[in-house]
RNA sequence: GCCGAAGUGGCGGAAUGGCAGACGCGGCGGUCUCAAACACCGCUGAGGGCAACCUCGUAUGGGUUCGAAUCCCAUCUUCGGCACCA
């Protein structure tokens, strides 16, 4: 019979008993609340990608979220006055979409789901201040989308305009990213993607086409930078104008620009591209052309983007039978009109240089139009060309081309753009692929745009005092492709702002990404009336410190908030050029099928079980855990047992300091050959060097091994479990670093082991959360002796352990007294010794004998 | 085609010029238990050797260096973005 000696079984961690509890008691004490007026402390604004109200948050918001919370509970223990607020991106499509196919209102569905994504917000345990959320289908918000809008279309940044769009059968008006796909289909249905012409309001962005691509001051990432600045396109040359040529049915002397970044193959231009909607078109076409003009015009016209833009596609056009003069040497050449050439970009129309244009090229061999080199590299120059030559090589000169033979590429085309310049038939020119801002939709759930069209005054914004122009709730927004706000006959006519009579308003809503565009200005003054922003708030807390968020953004959400922040500006509602200073972007939580999380695609992951299971603070953590933050990856539950397990050892040392491991028989006792003295040492220098690396993992946002070096903490923690060392002052201290290390990434069970501790030794109970960030003291992280790898020819054949402070001398007679060492010299004598990094590692180099 | 990111054990990953594989998962062995679960301990890149050890090894091929996963050149692969932008 044995006897068993019974100790108190440890109570288990049990998250469930303690996660909402502590939510409750942190909300009650709006711990998290900010005061925006606070002027003691540095403040710092933290701001994440507010998520769109699909209705449930699933684990990708989690890996958004979570890291943040972390940033912000980080900063806040570093006596910040952290403001890290949430709000609901509540207008867009899946909304309307949603509410179509359950029949619903879509004010309803998106607000049902707003509730219930905050309860599962409250889940993560996040710091959020709630006070200052904003919702952005608010008629509140909205209000001054529609005020900013007038702002700018006083200011000349917003206009109207007809030209083409991307069209939905279905679906109508689409925006630029929800066409996609090789085939340009609609992202909802599937159809193909058609352009029509409508007139849509723009907003003038392209004027900001330089300022944008200037990031200086800036800490975003690299490929977000490099992204937008694509986006933009900026490229130089020059314009270049030619004149028609007179014939029998056209007088001549007609102006054709056209953009070149190759100025220097002038001389090789051979024929003229017109793009179909090029407004000479009509009036140069001959007669006997005419029919087959229009008709290849037509074609064009009705042809989907893609097709026209498909590099794989057969160049087509046609001859106007017109000629345009070169205005360098006076030369005849014909005139085409050909889809591979895009109205949208440059001038509309180019010189065709088919020796040294790739698509040029294709057209001419095509057509058995004339292909003249004009740049060569030396004993090139008779060489017969199989393709275009775009390369440029050494030496290579002008050829053919006149007075300017001779020169190189470069001052060439600038001696070309500068003679035409003096006849004032040329000049340089930088051309940008960015776009005005489309922002009119045919859609019901969104912003109404605030003018009104009368059929004596023209368009009339709606005043001041009549906004918002309210979304009806009762408009029949199921879709038919037609716009519904035109089949509200009560919304659709009103009487006119300036002469009172009859009026229609426009039935087009924004953009919504007009919303997000300065939502974060809003959050410092959600309920403000009278203005959109409070302008000393705005100048005290904007620009955001730190925006986290995903990469998917980088030229849409991103190059918006930029060019509103310089509309603003320029209207005179903000004093700064940039909204967010530093940008982070996280990875992508992938699903199980390696695609991008998405309720429309099915493959979301459920966060709930896995918090029912294993806590917030688990998930927490092992999200963090997985990898950088900055990668993602497919998502899967593999390991998350692994955190859960460091986060029950971290409760059983905590609690349970003097505990014996029932399966260990090393178990309290100290390992061989270290004494009490030497082993609370240990126990402090990796308690600092710990603190030390963990505090910069913070600050770089190194989650993963932030956390994988808390574990290793804790796993020397747990080695000394139970031996003299457990309740020294040295494991007293490493136990608190650890908790408050821990503390900004599992923030619950944390408070509940802060608040246990302080319990038992009688304190008052206070937050951890409200504590200090401990300061590292460097002197402990110093170890006595520390153990250098040594090299023979730059392989490690030895390890010596030496006192720290050892000097180059004396490391080196060690080193080489090795016996290892000895052995593989065999008696030859180093060619030199070099220390590494102060004496951190030493390599000898000896000749090799073979 | 152009721009960008990345290739390291069975897996997630660590190390950004100085001990490759920290930390974790999985696997194997063990302790605890009547048993299971939980928990804990040990081992775990490949090949060789009884062993101390040795050899190889960070996509591939070259280079720079006393020393390269890390820097340079070329190539291959994967992922993201753009795509007839003159």
């Amino acid at each position: 019979m044995t006897v068993q000696t019974e100790r108190p079984r440890l109570e288990r961690y049990d998250p469930a008993s303690i996660e909402p509890r502590w939510q409750r008691t942190w909300d009650k004490a709006g711990l998290y609340r900010t005061d925006l007026h606070d002027k003691d402390r540095p403040r710092f604004y933290l701001l994440t990608m507010y998520p769109y109200p699909s209705g449930d948050i699933h684990i990708g918001h989690w890996y958004i979220i979570t890291p943040t919370d972390a940033i912000a509970r980080f900063h806040r223990m570093h006596g910040e006055n952290v403001f890290l607020p949430i709000g609901f991106d509540a207008f867009g499509l899946p909304a309307e979409n949603a509410a179509i196919k359950n029949n619903i209102n879509p004010r309803d569905w998106t607000m049902s789901n707003i509730d219930n994504m905050r309860r599962q917000l409250r889940t993560m345990g996040a710091t959020f201040d709630w006070e200052a959320e904003v919702v952005t289908a608010d008629p509140g918000y909205y209000r001054w989308n529609q005020w900013f809008f007038l702002q700018f279309l006083k200011a000349g940044l917003a206009y109207r305009q007809t030209s083409p769009v991307d069209w939905c059968p279905n679906d109508g008006t689409l925006a630029r990213e929800q066409v996609e796909g090789a085939d340009r289909h609609c992202w909802r249905c599937g159809a193909k993607v058609e352009k029509r012409d409508l007139a849509q309001w723009y907003l003038k962005v392209t004027r900001y086409a330089d300022e944008l691509l200037d990031f200086s001051g800036l800490i975003w990432p690299e490929p977000i930078k490099a992204q937008q600045t694509n986006w933009i396109g900026r490229s130089e040359g020059g314009e270049i104008v030619f004149e028609t040529a007179s014939s029998e049915h056209h007088a001549g002397g007609a102006e054709l620009r056209v953009f070149t970044t190759r100025p220097d193959t002038l001389f090789g231009a051979t024929f003229m591209v017109l793009a179909p909607e090029h407004p000479l078109v009509a009036e140069l076409t001959a007669p006997d052309r005419k029919a087959e003009v229009d008709a290849y015009v037509a074609q064009a016209a009705i042809r989907t983007e893609i097709d026209r833009l498909s590099t794989d596609r057969d160049k087509t056009g046609v001859a106007l039978g017109a000629d345009a003069i070169n205005p360098v040497n006076g030369e005849r050449i014909p005139i085409f009109v050909a889809d591979y050439v895009l109205g949208g970009y440059g001038t509309g129309a180019i010189m065709a240089v088919p020796a040294h244009d790739e698509r040029d090229y294709a057209f001419a061999e095509k057509y058995g139009l004339p292909i003249r080199r004009v740049v060569a590299a030396p004993g090139d120059e008779e060489r017969e060309l199989e393709s275009a030559y775009l390369a440029h090589a050494a030496g290579e000169r002008l050829v053919n081309s006149g007075s300017y033979t001779g020169l190189g590429a470069g001052e060439g085309g600038a001696a070309i753009v500068g003679a035409l310049e003096a006849q004032g038939k040329g000049r340089t020119a930088v051309t940008y692929r960015l776009r005005d801002w489309l922002i009119s939709r045919q859609r019901y759930w969104g912003t109404p745009i605030p003018v009104i069209y009368c059929e004596r005054d023209g368009i009339v914004p709606v005043p001041d005092e009549d906004l918002p122009v309210r979304l009806p709730d009762t408009v029949d927004y199921r879709g038919s492709g037609e716009n519904p706000l035109a089949r509200d006959e009560t919304f659709l006519n009103v009487s006119c702002p300036q002469c009172g009579g009859p009026a229609r308003r426009e039935t087009d809503t924004m953009d919504t990404f007009i919303d997000s565009s300065w939502y974060w200005y809003r959050y410092l003054s959600p309920e403000k009336a009278g203005s959109p922003i409070d302008r000393a708030l705005v100048d005290t807390w904007t620009p955001v410190d730190q925006y986290t968020g995903g990469a998917e953004h980088a030229v849409m959400h991103l190059l918006y908030a930029r060019e509103w922040t310089k509309m603003m500006r320029d209207v005179g509602l903000v004093d700064q050029d940039e909204p967010f200073k530093r940008l982070f972007n996280q990875g992508q939580i992938l699903g199980l099928d390696g695609e991008r999380m998405s309720k429309s695609r099915g493959n979301t992951v459920d966060p709930d079980d896995l918090v029912a299971r294993y806590g917030a603070d688990t998930v927490r953590l092992f999200l963090m855990f997985m990898g950088p933050w900055d990668q993602g990856g497919p998502w899967s539950p593999t390991g998350i047992g692994g955190v859960h397990r460091f986060l029950n050892r971290v409760w059983t040392i905590v609690l349970d300091a003097s505990g014996r491991e029932p399966g260990d028989p090393e178990s309290g006792t100290l390992p061989a050959g270290v004494d009490e003295a030497a082993a609370r040492l240990q126990l402090r220098q990796a308690a600092h060097r710990t603190l030390k690396g963990v505090t910069a993992d913070y600050e770089a946002f190194h989650f993963n091994t932030m956390i994988a070096k808390l574990m290793e903490l804790a796993n020397v923690l747990m080695r000394f479990r139970g031996s003299s060392v457990a309740g020294s002052p040295e494991w007293d201290e490493a136990v608190r670093l650890s908790l408050l290390m821990l503390a900004p990434a599992a923030p619950h069970i944390t408070e509940e082991l802060w608040s246990r501790r302080q319990s038992a030794a009688g304190a008052a109970p206070s937050s951890i959360h409200t504590e200090t960030w401990p300061a590292v003291d460097e002197a402990a992280t110093v170890e006595a002796t520390r153990e250098v790898p040594v090299q023979v020819n730059g392989k490690v054949r030895d390890r010596i352990v030496v006192a720290s402070d050892v000097s180059a001398e004396d490391l080196e007679r060690a080193a080489l007294a090795s016996e290892k060492v000895q052995a593989l010299l065999a008696g030859r004598v180093p060619l030199k010794v070099i220390q590494a990094g102060g004496g951190r590692l030493v390599n000898i180099v000896v000749l090799d004998a073979g």
